[in-house]
DNA sequence: CATGAATGAGTTTTCATTCAT
DNA sequence: AATGAATGAAAACTCATTCAT
């Protein structure tokens, strides 16, 4: 058991963390090819050699501030997917709770788009596959959502994770417009919008209901 | 009238869609930022040099590329659409003939999704707006005929950007698993599957179904 | 003896003529290092292989195009010295010849600085040696003008080749500085001026002025 | 007050003066466009990036070359002037600290003439200004010697200005010369030559000739 | 621990020159 | 003779990474 964390230990992860912070608003807003270490050190108020003692190489700093934000994000979903009542208000709360937490972390989004985009451009690349699990695992989140539904009868029966990665894929889109969109959208319709199309098209079909 | 395409101008034409090749090659695989010229042309089997007779710098060459390849799909998409009857098969087209063009050029929908990414990133950046217009238009496909089968009462009243930009991110993200996945997984399958989810959103809400 | 020019040198002839017309005005507006071999070939409205049918490199054609104008500008600058009377319209003839001659020629004159420039940058550069020459005889015609004054005392005993290429640099200067203001400063005057300055300095000593 | 220059500052001013140094070799040999980057390091015995350190471009650490040799020239030759005693004199000293000056920084000497050469090349360039304007303030320290000669009748009535860059011009030439002809010629003689011939020019008209 | 100066490999781009048509 | 497409060497500049202080 870890007794006692040491003075030194809390200072480190302090420093870890703000460099994580200075890494997710420089790779946000540059990209990864475009951000430079320099800029990182600056905008974490150390010196370029800093950001070493503390990662190993640019990669590394980039895995490790994806990784803050995912493990974040999947808390934030989880817990309000969890406080949910029913498939149609957790599908509402997968949404609205990732579209929130994109908007607060605009920066993190960018790298987050980034990330699947690099995905989709060299799949076999090793180093993908942690931040690839963790992907996969906020939409398994909402895949045992569905599977539990369909069980129940709550829906009809569909695939759970092809539907579980179908409303993942409109969120994504979602926000990325949102971000893109200057205007201030309306983020509550379209969001209850999305749940809407979603829980239609997962009702139980209309089988002689009425009998 | 054009008439009378003179020799060298067929083979300008033939260079350059070669060079366009060669650069969705290159850009597909390693990105905007890593893909180098050198590698455009050794693919294009040329020289160096030879690659700034046809094309201004990296970045003009690059959307020359994108541009080339999201007319062809727009191309291909309107005409399998337009051959569909109904919305339910026109959605049906829409989704297969996005996830079978983007099959085939695996290359292209790595620059695509880049592209997109990249908007995300920096969406101020005045030279994204003839692509982003041109991605634009195909959500615009969608959108006219969800428009059409509201007014003629085939599904509900849904908003038909909405809907339309939900389709198009689901596919997006349909096609993106299928490069992932090595194991070539059933299109045809997915495809249905999407197609059904949506088609069952938007169906006409049930009025008296009994009587 | 060089009986009946045949066509093709007559031909010939006019193409070289056409280029160094080219050569001199990209040469004169950009430097030598800064003209392309391009820009020349445009300005004389052929293509660029064709300049390397007449001459066989860049600094080929910029040797002749300054030896072309170095001969024009010393049979210009001979004759109106030799209509001359005397030294001291014979200075003014110099120094007036040279600056009417490179204000019409500003792109040959910026040659011509230039490559005294290089000069003094790499002397020992062999090439050199064939327009150094050329220079140097223009100092040449000042030089034996002036020897010839002080024989017949119509000057007091100077050394003629230092004060020739003192004439020489004075006039250098003064074009340089017409070329830069914009405004058209007045040439008479100040060729009058340099003319009395360096005649004055030149009048036989004051012999018994009290006689 | 800067008190206490830190040990880093003094490094870092030292740093910069061997790359000056460096740079004023290298485009003196070269001239600007045919110096490298890699030259200059390599004469400093950095590496290339290095340069950039303390340079943000190739005409950035070239102006600072020029300048802070025209700055030291300009120290010198006022200095040499306010010692001297009478116009004749002050010219002397103008004269001859200018060839001595340039005789011991030969690589600096080419720069100027250089520089000098790509203003009347190219004359509206605004980047030349600063240094136009310091080779500009060197004619003016004798253009207010000659000046104050004229008002105390001490020479007869010329235009000072014009004057000065006659002789400016002939000193010059005269260096020039000195660097091109690789035999030490007489420097003493050549520059008592020209305060000769100037001194000469400038005398008051002798009055009562004829009495 | 922290620093930031130094490094040098790697990238885009230009252009004199060649040569097949 | 004339053309102009192709070549590839060369140069400015960037930046991840290292290491002496």
């Amino acid at each position: 058991m870890a007794r006692k964390p040491r003075k030194e230990d809390v200072l480190n992860e302090f420093r870890r963390s703000e460099l994580i912070a200075a890494a997710r608003h420089v790779f946000g807003v540059h990209g990864f090819e475009n951000a430079t270490m320099e800029a990182i050190a600056r905008q974490a108020d150390v010196a370029k050699g800093t950001v070493y003692l503390y990662y190993n190489s640019k990669r590394e700093i980039y895995e490790a501030a994806l990784r803050a934000c995912l493990e974040e994000l999947e808390a934030v979903v989880r817990k309000r997917v969890e406080a949910a009542d029913g498939l149609q208000s957790a599908i509402a709360a997968f949404v609205a709770s990732r579209v929130e937490f994109f908007q607060e972390r605009q920066d993190f989004f960018r790298m987050y788009v980034d990330e699947i985009g690099s995905r989709v451009r060299a799949p076999k690349r090793p180093r993908r596959n942690l931040c690839g699990a963790m992907i996969d695992r906020q939409a398994r989140i909402l895949e045992r959502l569905i599977a539990a539904a369909v069980q129940r009868g709550e829906i009809r029966n569909v695939d759970p994770w092809a539907t579980a990665l179908a409303v993942f894929d409109m969120t994504r889109g979602l926000v990325a417009r949102h971000l893109l969109s200057q205007e201030r959208s309306d983020t509550a319709r379209d969001v209850a919008f999305l749940t809407d199309l979603i829980w239609t098209g997962l009702r139980p079909a209309r089988r002689k209901q009425t009998s």
